[in-house]
DNA sequence: TAGATTGTTAATCGATTAACAATC
DNA sequence: TAGATTGTTAATCGATTAACAATC
């Protein structure tokens, strides 16, 4: 018998919520250390960045294969490869960004999607003083052309950058147009169908759960 | 013995990381849901909004009392000021956020913050052209005067608007001014002493995330 | 070699879920 | 009453952690 006890991940098995959330946190932390001119890591520098267990992400990371050298710790380029590889990220994916102002003019110009792959493909409001300007690469359009633009640019996710009383008309033409990920930057819930996923960032929610741990 | 085998938390007792944090999404469905007029809610109606298993939020709930009424649901407000209590976030809390750019802009603008109880008390920037401007309620101060503002308004929690690389000077400010919490808008790493609670809130990682349940 | 860090085990703890009686 | 939904049990599964041999 060549199988040890240890349970290594088969290559089409689905990973949990918590392993894919782990991982991603790990490509971001790779990421950043790159940038400062790092070429390796030891799990227990990633564990300081991301607060989670150095145990934890050796754990993880071994059930895909031996990344790291005993003694020296994990070489970024090649963890940055095998980390993509399992959250099959490696391609190009394109996002529509729904509204140019102030929160949607931060998105545009920040470099945080470009450096993970992620191409804002499209920028649409409503407004026609912005429509025809440019954020960042991308020249602002006409919300009306919503769905042609989703269809024509291939574009899998839409980011809701617009106030709450706007945000549920977003999201319905956005579910009409195709989109199956939503990414809601307001306060209001969204109703979509069961097939689409709505990811709501509140940071006001996780400030309140940080300050319970402070206060007690 | 009147102490039945389900088990009730003691007032003192100190919340696991994981039901602080669903707490904290409850609290913000219920927020959003008394704006539209509600007055009870469900765990399954919960459930929609949170992605979170019903028999999971029950559960929850019912580990600090009997705030449902059966076969009707959960009384709103009531149910508010039962989680507000749990967390201990009943009072007003005070920040400081950090960049008074495009980001710190829509921040200030946002509503979000003043609907959970949390009040930007503060805005700072080095930018003599943004010092003096209003945000919101707040007149944006020189970003030296920091440390003193810090203390004068009883500022716990500081939020970093400001581009990658200026993100660690200003936590090493905000830290040097006694501030044990830092939400870190900027994609970059951010090193602090051991009593610092850093959240860097990273959309791309998110994002990624998202993409790998889609794709699979 | 000596020191550092991985990969793995084993044990524990909390999260998750289906099912259903209680009861509004 | 009939229907709906909570509160609770019981069973399972994944997360977490300390410890340490393997090995760079």
């Amino acid at each position: 018998m060549l199988q040890s006890s240890a349970r290594r991940a088969e290559p089409g098995e689905r990973l949990t919520v918590g392993v894919a959330a782990r991982l991603s946190r790990y490509l971001q932390v790779l990421t950043q250390a790159r940038k400062m001119g790092k070429d390796r890591i030891s799990s227990q520098e990633i564990a300081d960045y991301t607060n989670i267990n150095a145990t934890q992400i050796r754990r993880d990371l071994s059930a895909f294969g031996k990344f790291g050298k005993r003694g020296v710790g994990y070489n970024i380029d090649s963890l940055l490869g095998e980390i993509r590889t399992i959250l099959r990220t490696q391609g190009q994916h394109n996002i529509a960004l729904i509204g140019a102002g102030r929160l949607g003019q931060a998105i545009a110009s920040s470099p945080i999607f470009a450096e993970h792959g992620i191409n804002i493909a499209a920028i649409l409001d409503k407004d026609p003083e912005k429509v025809g300007r440019r954020l960042g690469n991308v020249e602002v359009s006409d919300y009306r052309s919503l769905a042609s633009i989703v269809q024509e640019r291939n574009i899998i996710v839409g980011v809701i950058a617009v106030p709450a009383d706007h945000a549920q008309e977003a999201a319905d033409d956005l579910v009409r147009a195709g989109v199956k990920i939503i990414f809601n930057y307001s306060e209001a819930l969204l109703d979509v169908p069961s097939d689409v996923a709505v990811h709501t960032s509140n940071p006001a929610v996780e400030l309140l759960y940080a300050l319970y741990f402070h206060l007690t």
